[in-house]
DNA sequence: CCGAATCCTGTTTGATACTG
DNA sequence: CAGTATCAAACAGGATTCGG
């Protein structure tokens, strides 16, 4: 064979959907901040401290839309809504395990080394 | 404990440490194809069908400043260059099959449930 | 063959103010 | 409290052309 790549372009689109899901500044913070509970949006915003409104309704719409999160809105007065992680939320807990620990490792490497 | 947050602030920095590096449309499908050998300029084009030269030499680079790549240059008529995985190019592996594990698991749920 | 330079477009992100 | 609206800035990505 002489190219290596027609047997793993499944596995490269894979990898690109996770990434299309959980890329941009926010959506990972996000996801931890609601792995350590049900939290509402001003609760969220408080634990993201430079998160604007905007930004964060409109990345928990994303997210929302993938299913990784839930909104549960409750009709008091005022209104109160509260998010969490879907079980599909859930399962992302190992792939942030690994980019927390090649995240370490990196610094250790470059930021260390020269740079 | 009122908040969860200010213990984990430096796992979360790790994470984003970690995605700012991979993040992106091109350095992923980089990282793969450079997984089965040392390439060149054009076999790597070649690996990737629809990136310019342009972004594969600029997110050549990138990945080259994070020491994720090497590059070396060959002094012959016309010059050539290859470019490989550096130790830390390598270390990326688990992340990537945790990459695409989640998102084989992420299609089977998003794209059978609805959407 | 391996890029660099330039120009251009669309998306992402942000600051600020406002609403039910 | 939980967002929306608006405007502006920054950035990613693409098309094309050029050079050693």
């Amino acid at each position: 064979m002489k190219s290596t790549e027609p047997a793993c372009q499944y596995e490269l689109k894979a990898a690109r959907d996770a990434m299309e899901v959980i890329q941009g500044k926010w959506r990972i913070p996000i996801v931890i901040a609601l792995t350590y509970g049900v939290k509402r949006f001003g609760e969220i915003q408080r634990d993201i401290p430079d998160i604007s409104p905007k930004m964060l309704s409109q990345e928990l719409k994303a997210l929302e839309e993938n299913k990784l999160i839930m909104r549960k809105l409750y009709d008091s007065m005022p209104v109160a809504v509260e998010y969490s992680l879907t079980p599909l939320g859930l399962s992302l807990q190992n792939l942030l395990v690994e980019l927390r620990n090649w995240g370490k490792h990196f610094r250790k490497e470059i930021i260390s080394s020269s740079d």
